[in-house]
RNA sequence: GCCGCGGUAGUAUAGCCCGGCCAAGUAUGCGGGCCUUUCGAGCCCGUGACCCGGGUUCAAAUCCCGGCCGCGGCACCA
């Protein structure tokens, strides 16, 4: 049994595919389960976004992950009020009424508030009053006994419940139903013991909240489950932080798309520059459980994409930077461009004496020049001279073969390309043949690289390059 | 500073628990060749690593100790 538990107030990039993917790998492995478990406790500092829940269940589906269960912590209050009054019960918790900087102090000494020793009658009585609204932010806190002396100061009583003003910041699920809120640590643990959770499988940055919630696993006589801790993923060139990402798009919501916008690191991003679910899947499994840092390249899920690419991805004649040359031969030629190297099937042209011709302005200086398709040529004077067809001369002349495109038979292309934080834009022409693909088809732009078709109208196609 | 985790080629990963078959495998990158109606794919060749120093042992990437480096945590965030 394992689980993924995001905190919907962001959609989820690469880093966090790595726990999602990860554990359901492992659940489908042994044939357990896989649940789904959103972690909205914190509608103060880290306030949920109500479309976010969605976004996320759309990133896990796309990426192929199925759960089994699914539950909103937000909804779920009166289980962790419930546990919580058993483990004051159990004398495993008290209610802190001490200034915050005060008991900050005296936990620093090893002493800990003096409420601490109160009677569980007493507790009891304080927390109900801290959920029914008695007490104001900061002025009283639920913390779980622990030791006093562990070398880890946070570790030391650390807070189960702390007041959240929701008539300020109303969550987005129950509004303002509740003030006392659990804080990530609680609702974690009785998640987990619960929801029957036996591995969890998360990020190092998880290891001390680990040793935190064996002392509430313990009061209640819980079995802590198997707690496997892997490292971060940097992944060279991408911005991945949320918050990082929240500033740019707020700063210049005219530069950036949104969240999935292709020059950031979410899963939306990712799917929108072409990227494919299994490439992701790929290397996050590659990548496995270490627990040092991870420098992925984009190099590096470009080679995996391309190769399932290669098989799939439909050719299209593609030429920017276009030179214009005449067509000189004895009569009408009939192109045969090839859809896909491994499949017979080609997409037909008539092109006729006369006719201009666009090829890639970097193409001209070779001379002698096959069109893929079409035939041999040579460039003259702004003209292209037919030659004959015979591939046997390409083949033993080493002749370069290159695209072409009508000029005044094409549809204009736009291609985006994400360079860090700019999108660079190469316009050219394409084939006709572009048109019958959908948005969200994957191509390959003959000797330029693959592209995700991102919208489509009569008169342009926009394209975002997605590598070589 | 304190607590914790980890260090295998440019990058990622296998091997480490249970020492020998590891003069270290794989993928990608890079260089070269073949093939191909793409500068893509495929095939072949090459390139290149056990953080450092001690110890244990007939034998250490693997076990032990020290150092160095990287990372995480030290919240009424998740």
């Amino acid at each position: 049994m394992t689980r993924f538990a995001p905190n919907p107030d962001f959609v989820i990039h690469l880093g966090n595919a790595r726990p999602a993917i990860l554990s359901h790998e492992y659940a489908r492995k042994y044939k357990g389960k896989f649940i789904l478990r959103f972690e909205d406790t914190d509608p103060r500092t880290k306030t949920p976004i109500k479309e976010v829940y969605n976004l996320i269940k759309e990133d896990l589906k796309w990426l192929g992950l199925r759960w089994d269960e699914e539950y909103i912590q937000s909804l779920r209050m009166n289980i962790f009020y419930e546990t919580a009054f058993e483990l004051i019960r159990r004398n495993g918790a008290y209610v802190d009424t001490c200034d915050i900087e005060e008991s900050k102090r005296l936990i620093k000494e090893g002493k800990g508030c003096p409420t601490r020793s109160n009677p569980v009658e007493w507790q009891v009585e304080q927390f109900e009053k801290m959920i029914e609204g008695y007490y104001s932010e900061g002025e009283a806190v639920l913390r779980v006994k622990t030791d006093l002396n562990h070398p880890d100061i946070s570790v030391r009583d650390w807070v189960a419940f702390r007041i959240i003003d929701t008539s300020k910041y109303p969550h987005p699920l129950v509004g303002d139903k509740y003030v006392a809120w659990p804080t990530y640590n609680f609702a974690v643990s009785v998640d987990d013991h619960l929801m029957g959770v036996t591995h969890i499988l998360r990020g190092k940055e998880h290891m001390q909240n680990a040793t935190k919630q064996m002392f509430l696993f313990k009061h209640m006589g819980w079995k802590y489950p198997t707690a496997i801790h892997f490292g971060r993923i940097h992944f060279e060139g991408f911005i991945m932080s949320k918050s990082k990402i929240r500033e740019l798009i707020s700063k210049e919501p005219d530069k950036y798309w949104g969240y999935d916008d292709p020059r950031f690191g979410t899963i939306r991003g990712l799917r929108r520059r072409g990227i494919l679910a299994e490439a992701i899947k790929q290397l996050i499994l590659e990548v496995g459980i270490k627990g040092t840092d991870t420098r992925i390249t984009y190099t590096n899920l470009a080679a995996i994409n391309r190769k399932i690419l290669d098989e799939k991805a439909h050719r299209i004649m593609f030429v920017s930077d276009p030179a214009r040359l005449t067509l000189e031969a004895p009569n009408k030629l009939e192109a045969k461009v090839p859809v896909h190297p491994s499949i017979e099937d080609y997409r037909r042209y008539i092109v006729s004496p006369g006719d201009t011709i666009c090829l890639n302005k970097p193409d001209i200086k070779h001379g002698t020049v096959r069109l893929l398709g079409l035939g041999n040529f040579v460039i003259k004077e702004g003209k292209l001279h037919y030659l004959g067809s015979s591939l046997t001369e390409v083949k033993e002349k080493k002749i370069p073969i290159i695209q072409w495109v009508p000029c005044n038979n094409s549809i204009p292309v736009t291609v985006y390309k994400p360079e860090g934080l700019e999108l660079e834009s190469d316009r050219g022409y394409a084939e006709l043949g572009i048109t019958n693909y959908r948005v969200d088809d994957k191509l390959q732009f003959i000797r330029y690289g693959f592209v995700r078709i991102d919208s489509k109208d009569n008169d342009e196609v926009k394209v975002i390059f997605a590598h070589e």
